[in-house]
DNA sequence: TTATGCACTTGC
DNA sequence: CAAGTGCATAAG
C-alpha cells in the first residue's frame, strides 16, 4: 500500500514548482489516490497549503524528514490521469506553473481560501483571552496584527505557548439542498396504511399514492406538491404519523430552465452540409485524430453540421465538447444545442454564479451530461470518452487566455483529440490565418460551406469614404447616405444596428483629410502616440520619432488622434433623428449581469429601431427585422500597430455585415472608412475571405509574420522605467547565443501603453521557424530571474501572442 | 507565497 | 546588551 504521496503544493512560484513528498498516514494509506486535493503542511512555521496529489508510492528520493498529509479533501479524484497529464503539459507548453494550470482547469470554487487564525492555547492567561480574543476561542490573524508592535507582542506570546497561529484551508465548495421528502414504509406497509385512513381525507390518500410512486426515492417537497397536489400541511402530517421523513437533497443551481426551451428535430441538411457532416461523423465513429476546418459563410448552417455530429457522437455511446467564443453573447447558441440535447447538455460560461459553474462540473464528471457548451475554460470540461469536439467561431481572440496560463483553447482542443483519438471541427466564416493555412497544407481536411441555407444572397456592401464626406459638410459620425439609409428603414420599420469599433481608440493619429496613418520605416507597422514622452514609436523595432505637426502625405493640418465613444454617437444620432427609440450597448450599459440579454430581448421585440454598440454587436445576434447595418468607424483596428490588424478588421468587417438580412428581408451594409482603397475593406466588401487570405499571407510572408513564423512574447515591468529596460537589453544579449542563428529577436521595445499600474511595461519578440532550444532556454530564463522578480520585476511569457500591445 | 534565521542597526 | 529592522532563503 502506497505510503507516501508527491503533492504539487499551492504555492506558486518558480521553485515550489515541483511536486513534495508527504507521508500519508495509516489510515488513509488506501483511500489517497492521484488527483485528490489534500491539506499539507508546508514551510518552516505553522502554515497550512492544500495540494494536489499526482503520484503515491513507496519510495521517495528525497532523504529528509517527511511531513504528513493533514487532511484529505476529496473521497475522489477531482483531477483523472487524463487531466493531469494535461496539467503538466499546459504548464510546460504555456511556461507557467502546474499548481496554476490545475486550478485552471477546476471551477473556482476548488480553490482553497486560506485563513490565518490566532487560537488559544490551554495555558492562554485570563488577561489575553479577555483582551485579545474577547472570550472567543479563535481570531483573525490579520484583524488583531495590524502594527509591527502587535506583531512582535504575538510572536513573544506564541514563543510562551499562550497562543498559537492556525491555517484554516477552507474548501468553498458547497453543495446546495433542498428539502427533500422519502417514505420511510415499504410498499406494503404504505398500502395498508392507506386502509387506516379515515374517509374523505382526499389528500392524505394522494400523498400515500405519490409516496408509493416514489418507490423509495428522494424528491424535492417542492416538486413533490407540485406532481401530486398536495399542500405541505399535509406533507407535515404524513411526516407526523410517520409515512414518510424529510431530507436535505442535494440539487444543481441549473443556470437555464430547460423546461421553456423547445425541443428542436434535426433539419434537412443542403447537400453541401451533407458531405461536412458525413465527414465528419466518419471520423467520429473511426475515432479518427483529425482537425476538420468547417468554413462556411455565415447563414450557411454551420450550427446544424455541428448538431448533427453531435448526435453521431452520441449514438457511438461517446460524449461531445463545443466551445463557443463567449456564450453569454450567443444565447441562441445554447437554446439550439439544449433544444436537440436536452438534459444531456451542460453549459459552462463566465456569466454563471461560480456555484452553477461547480454544479455544472459536477453533472459532467458524474457523467450525468454527455455534451458541453461552453467558452475558453470549458476545453477543460471533465468529459471522458471525448467522441467530438467542435469549435465555433475558431478565429475569435477571446479563446486565448491573457494571463498565466496564456494558453489557447484551440491548442488544448488538439491535444485532447490526441488523447482520445477524436476529430476537432474548427468552424468560421472568416478562419484565423494560421488554421486556414495549415488546412491549405493538408494538415487540416477543409470542408467548405458556401451557400446559405435560405438561398439569400449575401447583403451588399457600400463603402464611404470619410474623407469626402467631411469636406462636404461638418465634422460627425454620420454620412449623408447612412444619414438616408437609418431614416429610410425608420420609415419601412425595419430596424438598424450600428457598430463604432472602439479597438485602437485614439492611440494612434490619422490625417482627416487623405486618411493617411504613420507607420514604421522599418517594420510597416503603425506608430504608436506615446503622450509621455511626445512621440511616435514602433513597439517593434524601438524607432522613434516626433509627432507629426501636419500631414507627412498631403500636409494638411488635420492629423490628429483618432477615435469617439458610443454614448458620444448616441447622443448626435438622437439628435439627428429625434424620433428614432435608440437602445446602447456597451461596457457601461451591460455590466449588470443579464443586462446583455435584456437589451437584446428588447431590440428583438421591436421595443427600439436602431441598436448602437461595441464590437460585442458583432457576432452572434440574429434578428429577422434588422435590414441595415452600419459600420461607423472601420479604421479605428487598422491603425493598431499590430500585423493582425488587417485580419481582425477583415473579420469584424465580415462578421457584423452577415448581422443584415437574414430572413426573408434582404439587408445592406454601410462600411464608413478613411481608408476606402484599404485591402481589408476592399474584400469585405466583396465577401471574399479567399482574396484576403492569398492578399494576407503574401503580406505576411514579406513581413516574416505568423503563420510563416512562430512567435513568442517576453514582456518585463518594473516600477522604475530604467530597470526594466536595462533589464531587457542583458535578457536580449543573454538570449542571442542561446538561439539559433536563423531566429529574430525584435526590441526591446516600450509597450504602447507604457505605464499601466505605474509599473512600466517592455517587451521582446522572438520570431522563428524552428527553435530546438526555445523550451530549455524560457525556462532557465524563469528560473535564473526568479532573484529578480523578488526585487519587483516581473517577466512573462506569452507563447504564440495574439496581440502585440 | 510566507515564516524564519541571520546580519545588522538602534536604543538604553 | 537587548530589542528592532531588513533581507535572503527554503519550503518534503
Amino acid at each position: 500500500m502506497a505510503q507516501i504521496a508527491q503533492v504539487l503544493v499551492d504555492v506558486p512560484t518558480m521553485q515550489t514548482n515541483r511536486p513534495y513528498s508527504y507521508q500519508i498516514p495509516t489510515a488513509w494509506q488506501s483511500q489517497v489516490t492521484p488527483g485528490m486535493r489534500v491539506v499539507v503542511p508546508f514551510g518552516r512555521g505553522k502554515r497550512r497549503v492544500q495540494g494536489f496529489v499526482l503520484k503515491t508510492s513507496d519510495v521517495t528520493n528525497f532523504d529528509g524528514d517527511l511531513k504528513a498529509i493533514d487532511a484529505v479533501v476529496d473521497l475522489a479524484p477531482v483531477l483523472n490521469t487524463e487531466a493531469l497529464k494535461m496539467t503538466a503539459w499546459l504548464a510546460a507548453s504555456t511556461f507557467s506553473f502546474q499548481i496554476t494550470c490545475a486550478q485552471t482547469m477546476l471551477p473556482a470554487v476548488m480553490r482553497a481560501k486560506y485563513e490565518k487564525q490566532l487560537r488559544r492555547t490551554a495555558t492562554t492567561s485570563p488577561t489575553v483571552a479577555e483582551q485579545l480574543f474577547h472570550g472567543a476561542a479563535s481570531v483573525d490573524f490579520d484583524s488583531v496584527a495590524t502594527t509591527p508592535q502587535q506583531v512582535s507582542e504575538l510572536l513573544r506570546l506564541q514563543a510562551a505557548g499562550e497562543v498559537e497561529v492556525y491555517y484554516q484551508v477552507k474548501n468553498q465548495a458547497r453543495h446546495k439542498t433542498q428539502l427533500g421528502v422519502k417514505t420511510t414504509l415499504t410498499a406494503a406497509e404504505l398500502t395498508s396504511a392507506t386502509e387506516t385512513v379515515r374517509g374523505g381525507a382526499k389528500k392524505q390518500l394522494a400523498l400515500l399514492k405519490g409516496l408509493a410512486t416514489l418507490n423509495g426515492e428522494t424528491m424535492t417537497q417542492k416538486a413533490f406538491c407540485d406532481e401530486f397536489d398536495v399542500s405541505e400541511a399535509v406533507i407535515r402530517t404524513g411526516e407526523q404519523k410517520g409515512w414518510l421523513q424529510k431530507v436535505a437533497l442535494e440539487v444543481y443551481r441549473d443556470p437555464y430552465a430547460t423546461s421553456d426551451i423547445e425541443a428542436t428535430k434535426p433539419l434537412k441538411l443542403n447537400a453541401e452540409q451533407q458531405v461536412a457532416t458525413d465527414r465528419i461523423t466518419q471520423a467520429v465513429n473511426g475515432s479518427e485524430t483529425k482537425t476538420f476546418l468547417l468554413e462556411g459563410v455565415t447563414g450557411s448552417g454551420k450550427t446544424e453540421v455541428y448538431l448533427q455530429s453531435i448526435a453521431a457522437a452520441l449514438a457511438q455511446g461517446k460524449t461531445a465538447l463545443m466551445l463557443v467564443p463567449e456564450i453569454s453573447l450567443t444565447p441562441q447558441m445554447v437554446r439550439r444545442v439544449k433544444g436537440r440535447f436536452g438534459k444531456a447538455v451542460a453549459v459552462l460560461h463566465s456569466g454563471l454564479s461560480n456555484g452553477e459553474k461547480y454544479d455544472e462540473w459536477r453533472r459532467i464528471k458524474r457523467q450525468e451530461a454527455q455534451v458541453v457548451v461552453g467558452a475558453r475554460s470549458a476545453v477543460f470540461a471533465p468529459l471522458d470518452k471525448i467522441g467530438l469536439i467542435i469549435m465555433d467561431e475558431e478565429h475569435e481572440s477571446s479563446y486565448k487566455q491573457d494571463d498565466a496560463p496564456r494558453y489557447h483553447a484551440r491548442q488544448v482542443a488538439l491535444w485532447r483529440s490526441q488523447y482520445h483519438d477524436c476529430p476537432v471541427v474548427l468552424g468560421s466564416a472568416t478562419p484565423s490565418l494560421e488554421t486556414r493555412a495549415r488546412a491549405e497544407k493538408g494538415v487540416y481536411e477543409r470542408l467548405v460551406l458556401a451557400d446559405r441555407v435560405n438561398r439569400r444572397p449575401l447583403p451588399e456592401v457600400s463603402i464611404i469614404d470619410m474623407k469626402t464626406e467631411l469636406q462636404k459638410h461638418a465634422e460627425s459620425n454620420f454620412s449623408a447616405p447612412l444619414l438616408v439609409a437609418l431614416q429610410d428603414r425608420l420609415d419601412r420599420h425595419e430596424q438598424s444596428v450600428l457598430m463604432l469599433n472602439r479597438r485602437g481608440y485614439s492611440s494612434f493619429v490619422l490625417c482627416r483629410d487623405c486618411g493617411f496613418v504613420l507607420k514604421c520605416p522599418n517594420c510597416d507597422i503603425s506608430l504608436t502616440l506615446h503622450m509621455d514622452t511626445h512621440t511616435m514609436k514602433c513597439h517593434y523595432c524601438g524607432h522613434e520619432e516626433p509627432i507629426p505637426r501636419t500631414c507627412p502625405n498631403c500636409h494638411s493640418r488635420q492629423i490628429r488622434y483618432y477615435g469617439t465613444g458610443t454614448e458620444k454617437v448616441e447622443e448626435e444620432l438622437q439628435d439627428l433623428m429625434p424620433d428614432a427609440r435608440i437602445i446602447r450597448m456597451d461596457n457601461d450599459t451591460t455590466r449588470k449581469k443579464g443586462a446583455h440579454a435584456k437589451l437584446l430581448a428588447k431590440f428583438g421585440s421591436g421595443e427600439a429601431d436602431i441598436l448602437i454598440g461595441t464590437q460585442m454587436i458583432a457576432k452572434g445576434l440574429d434578428f429577422p427585422n434588422v435590414t441595415l447595418v452600419g459600420v461607423l468607424n472601420a479604421d479605428t483596428a487598422l491603425g493598431l500597430p499590430d500585423f493582425r490588424a488587417s485580419e481582425r478588421t477583415f473579420q469584424l468587417l465580415t462578421q457584423v455585415s452577415g448581422r443584415a438580412g437574414r430572413a426573408e428581408k434582404t439587408g445592406h451594409v454601410y462600411i464608413q472608412t478613411f481608408n476606402p482603397d484599404h485591402y481589408a475593406i476592399r474584400f469585405a466588401k466583396h465577401h471574399d475571405y479567399e482574396g484576403f487570405f492569398k492578399y494576407e499571407m503574401a503580406m505576411r510572408h514579406q513581413g516574416g509574420y505568423p503563420p510563416y513564423y512562430f512567435t513568442v512574447q517576453i514582456t518585463a515591468s518594473d516600477l522604475d522605467e530604467g530597470i526594466a529596460a536595462k533589464r531587457m537589453y542583458q535578457l536580449l544579449q543573454w538570449l542571442r547565443p542561446r538561439l539559433d542563428p536563423q531566429t529574430i529577436l525584435l526590441g526591446p521595445t516600450p509597450k504602447p501603453i507604457a505605464r499601466v499600474n505605474r509599473r512600466y511595461y517592455y517587451q521582446i519578440v522572438i520570431k522563428y521557424k524552428r527553435e530546438p532550444n526555445l523550451e530549455k532556454t524560457l525556462t532557465t530564463l524563469l528560473h535564473e530571474t526568479q532573484a529578480q522578480q523578488r526585487q519587483g520585476l516581473q517577466i512573462g511569457i506569452d507563447v504564440e501572442p495574439l496581440h502585440f500591445m
